[in-house]
RNA sequence: GGUCUGAUGGCCGAGUGGCUAGGCAAAGGUCUGCAAAACCUUGUACAGCGGUUCGAAUCCGCUUCAGACCUCCA
């Protein structure tokens, strides 16, 4: 496949006609098949462009991802990232890579309103509901996993939780102590930004310098412990009303929300690790003081490319729980929730997030969830009609599968773009559908390779599932018997031009969910 | 106010110097006894104004509008 020129894009024929003149065929050859290989490119927030993707330690691949808060429902918003980094989990994983992907749990450590004087989210949780923070954490754990089951999402290598890693986090945060990036203060800990900005650059992933910061942050009322507003907590010391706390060094206390994620990808990943990812709302402080945490610490970066998701918004604006326009996954499910005018499937969901880049927002609405669900079910219908195709006695087939293999790859290895995969994936779902009119021939070979692709780009990376076929086949199989001797009757009816007899099985096949589709040669039928 | 993004046809949403993105919706046609399904055809869409260029939705400047972050958020 390598030899085949088509695959070139513009840029790669370009440095191919360069060395034209100059090279022996095999030269030319080893170059086709060395940009044919060229890695994928992710785009880097920290460089602000895209990069080739190349893992520090291959074919090891480590890669951490901000997890939700457990104190509430999952919601649309979650959807987005889950999505996001699971298709890049699989997608890394079908290039051959081994893939540890960590993604943790806050159950412990981010605070409401303010980093500093907020309440614990789940402490408050577990305040107003009068349980143990344990609990609260659990019960939505466990409708995060069940929420990211239906929409296919791979579980992660590692879910570690923060309060399972209070030791880890002590540690670091003496690391940082002991070397000078940090200060204590009334059994806090805070980290220095102004020190550690005199040797390193505070704000480099999101962009701002420390004299941005300083003019735009309120100014301290001296209430606080901290040195300077933009110091953030490594270790909070627990007030007495509060009811989540750890023995430190410093005394009773809790980890600072920033601390985890340091603390839990140096554990599992190492000092040097791939692929910090998350949603572009953390980038700032979250990500930026997990950096400086990190290299405070370790004395270099700790993550190699940084990959941000955008926002799923509403009329245009950010869904989220402290702008209270959320829906949340079980509601979209079941359609409970004023804005839905129906349920959509966990797969419609998945699909509606695919269809966007995974950079830019992608606006909720009613139509734009609809029009995904038809154009997933027109998917989903293509691949079954393929598998129903049989070869065509040609020597060559009408068009080339290697052509949808290219798209898909080269969309895939362009910074994830699983829109153009899809797009891709329906110039062909046409094909096929063609294939069954009889309008293209396909040969054995190109009808298992075209098969196998389809397969693997619509199921194994983008991760979707057919829902209809999995939930109609048990279903199915029960009524097929019946379903058949009622059509045969209807072909006989229509042999004898009783038309009135045929639309009524047809009818009353309606009525029961079944549509019929009437072929030249027979008919076939599908459950709704 | 600071930093940064974006504005694409009825809707969603890719693209980013010359070549049809795609889906949904809509219209016409083919097939069919009629439907359904499928297929074919149909949209001079790139916020506005300038500039660069043989050529701009794509690059540059300005304007308008929208959003994100700067306090917790995926």
């Amino acid at each position: 496949m390598a030899s085949d020129v088509r695959f070139l894009t513009g840029g790669m024929l370009g440095q191919v006609e360069k060395n034209l003149y100059f090279c022996p065929t095999s030269y030319i050859a080893h170059l086709i098949t060395t940009l044919m290989e060229s890695k994928p490119m992710l785009y880097n927030t920290l460089t602000r462009r895209k990069e080739e993707f190349e893992p520090i330690n291959p074919p090891h691949v480590g890669m951490y991802v901000c997890g939700p808060t457990v104190y509430g429902d999952p919601h649309l918003g979650h959807a987005r990232p889950a999505v996001t980094f699971d298709l890049l989990f699989r997608y890394l994983k079908s290039l051959g890579y081994k893939v540890r992907y960590v993604r943790n749990i806050t159950d412990v450590g981010h605070l409401e309103h303010d980093a500093d004087e907020g309440e614990d989210k789940i402490a408050k949780k577990a305040r107003l509901e009068q349980l143990e923070p344990m609990e609260v954490a659990h019960y939505y754990t466990e409708r995060y996993h069940r929420a990211m089951d239906a929409l296919n999402v791979l579980t992660p290598s590692i879910e570690p939780c923060a309060s399972g890693h209070i030791i880890e986090q002590i540690e670091f945060v003496k690391r940082i102590l002991a070397d000078g990036f940090a200060y204590e203060s009334n059994g806090s800990v805070y980290f220095d930004v102004e020190a550690y900005n005199r040797k390193y650059h505070y704000g480099r992933l999101s962009g701002r310098n420390l004299e941005d910061i300083v003019a735009n942050t309120r100014e301290l009322d001296g209430q606080s412990d901290k040195r300077h507003s933009f110091d953030f907590a490594l270790w909070k010391k627990a007030a007495p009303e509060h009811i989540m706390h750890w023995p430190s060094p410093w005394g009773e206390g809790f980890p600072g929300w920033h601390m985890e994620c340091s603390a839990m990808s140096t554990k599992y990943l190492g000092e040097r690790f791939d692929i910090h990812g998350g949603g572009m709302d953390l980038m700032f402080p979250h990500h930026e003081c997990e950096i400086a945490q990190s290299t405070a610490a370790l004395g270099h970066d700790s993550a190699k490319y940084w990959v941000h998701n955008n926002m799923i918004t509403i009329n245009g604006q950010k869904m989220g729980k402290s702008l209270g326009n959320f829906i949340t996954l079980d509601e979209l499910f079941n359609g409970t929730h004023r804005l839905l005018a129906q349920a959509y499937s966990p797969m419609t969901i998945r699909f509606f997030v695919l269809q966007a880049h995974y950079r830019s927002t992608l606006d909720f609405s009613n139509e734009a969830l609809q029009a995904a669900e038809k154009g997933l079910d027109r998917l989903m219908k293509g691949i079954e009609t393929l598998g129903k195709l049989t070869p065509a006695q040609v020597a060559a087939s009408t068009a080339d599968p290697a052509d949808l293999e290219r798209r898909c790859a080269e969309a895939m290895a362009d910074d994830l773009n699983s829109p153009m995969v899809i797009s891709a994936l329906f110039d062909w779902v046409r094909v096929v559908n063609q294939a069954a009119e009889g309008q293209q021939q396909f040969t054995a070979e190109d009808l298992e390779k075209l098969k196998d692709i389809f397969h693997r780009y619509t199921f194994d990376i983008l991760g979707l599932r057919d829902e209809k076929a999995a939930g109609a086949a048990a279903g199915r199989d029960y009524v097929t018997p019946l379903v058949e001797m009622l059509l045969a009757e209807r072909m006989k009816a229509r042999a004898a031009k009783d038309w009135a007899a045929s639309d009524r099985i047809r009818d009353g096949l309606a009525a029961a969910g079944i549509r019929v589709k009437d072929r030249k040669d027979g008919c076939d039928w599908e459950l709704e």
